[in-house]
DNA sequence: CGGTCTCTTGACGGAGTTCAAAGCTAGTGG
DNA sequence: CCACTAGCTTTGAACTCCGTCAAGAGACCG
């Protein structure tokens, strides 16, 4: 599924019919099965990750041995752990497939020498990198402003299909909370 | 200040001396008297801003109308709501200096005419978008793993100037957590 | 020296966790 | 294609963290 990655590069830099193809052949075509890990805690996360297909999620295990989502990567998105991509130091977060997933993957010198070779794609990864930042900082308002509750309705009545597509805990790791808690939250509506 | 926004972006772009002054004219220079606001909730984030000198805030107020401060910006850091200012949309959120403070701001169209003019700017902004995007994932990896008395402690040693230099009820308005908190948090390490 | 803003202290309440156990579902091998 | 098992979801009781409210003590500024 390179196309994909191709006609989102075409869409959001300047990037003539001419160089795309060669554009392209920078990056690697991954397939993963459920389960499958891009990245585990104490390596240097290498790579930068465009989903083609599937779902990715990135967590950590905090001091209780316990996973905490930290955020989801649907079709067209990136994923990569940016601390530890751009010092090239070690991770502390795994990054996994929820279902089976196609990347298109591009490791950091790659990406140097296709900055270099092409700088118009500096606007790519520039728009994409502003574009994940305000979607951070939205991430951050939610983590302040909402009760576990409360991101369970906004978040289940904007992304409806989605919740459907994750097993019950994962979300609940994504929300920041128990399962046994979500429970709950689900059980109160039902009545 | 405008020499430290120069050098900045003399530090990650590879800028030439002759460009390097058009460059900045494209910015203009503000002075802020603390508890001024460069953006107020409902209003459109139309600037990007960096601080040159001084300390600004971001916060949003929410339901129970209590502050909620979402981030710091240090000198050489950017500030701006980008969610807002990438769609042109109104702001949910207010920014403010938290002191004296001297920012160059950039208009959204300003943004767009240098891009034009010296691609080269891509990459500063690349980089730029790269770290606050690395920045935002540390934080929420943060706010998913730590109680509020372990963020305390852990900013408290990590950044010790910087709580000296701010109120106590913006740290706590930045921890997430109320000042009466805050006051019981520390005053548990005294005995 | 008076008033407003900031910080502290304490009693009570609620959101969310932990632990344990039981019910349910779905994948797997035979 | 069924049976079994591992893993997912639900339920409930006790407990913890942190918020709310109220009131007092400093501290800064005119």
């Amino acid at each position: 599924m390179s196309l994909v990655l191709q006609q989102h590069i075409q869409k959001f830099a300047g990037i003539g019919e001419s160089d795309i193809n060669e554009i392209v052949s920078f990056f690697d075509k991954t397939e993963l099965k459920k389960k499958q890990n891009l990245l585990t805690e104490g390596n240097i996360c290498r790579h930068s990750y465009f989903v083609s297909k599937g779902l990715l999620r990135m967590f950590f295990v905090n001091d209780r041995g316990i996973e905490q989502t930290t955020q989801f990567a649907l079709e067209n998105w990136w994923m990569a752990d940016y601390t530890s991509f751009q010092r090239q130091e070690p991770s502390e977060y795994y990054i996994q497939a929820v279902e089976r997933t196609e990347v298109m993957a591009i490791s950091y010198d790659k990406q140097e020498a296709l900055l270099r070779q092409y700088p118009a794609m500096e606007k790519y990864f520039r728009v994409m990198h502003q574009r994940a930042h305000a979607a951070a900082q939205f991430r951050i308002k939610i983590l302040y402003s909402l009760s576990r509750e409360e991101m369970y309705h906004s978040f289940s009545s904007k992304y409806p299909g989605f919740v459907q597509r994750i097993p019950q805990y994962l979300l609940a790791s994504f929300l920041g909370c128990t399962p046994e808690y979500l429970s709950e939250i689900r059980a109160k509506r039902k009545s």
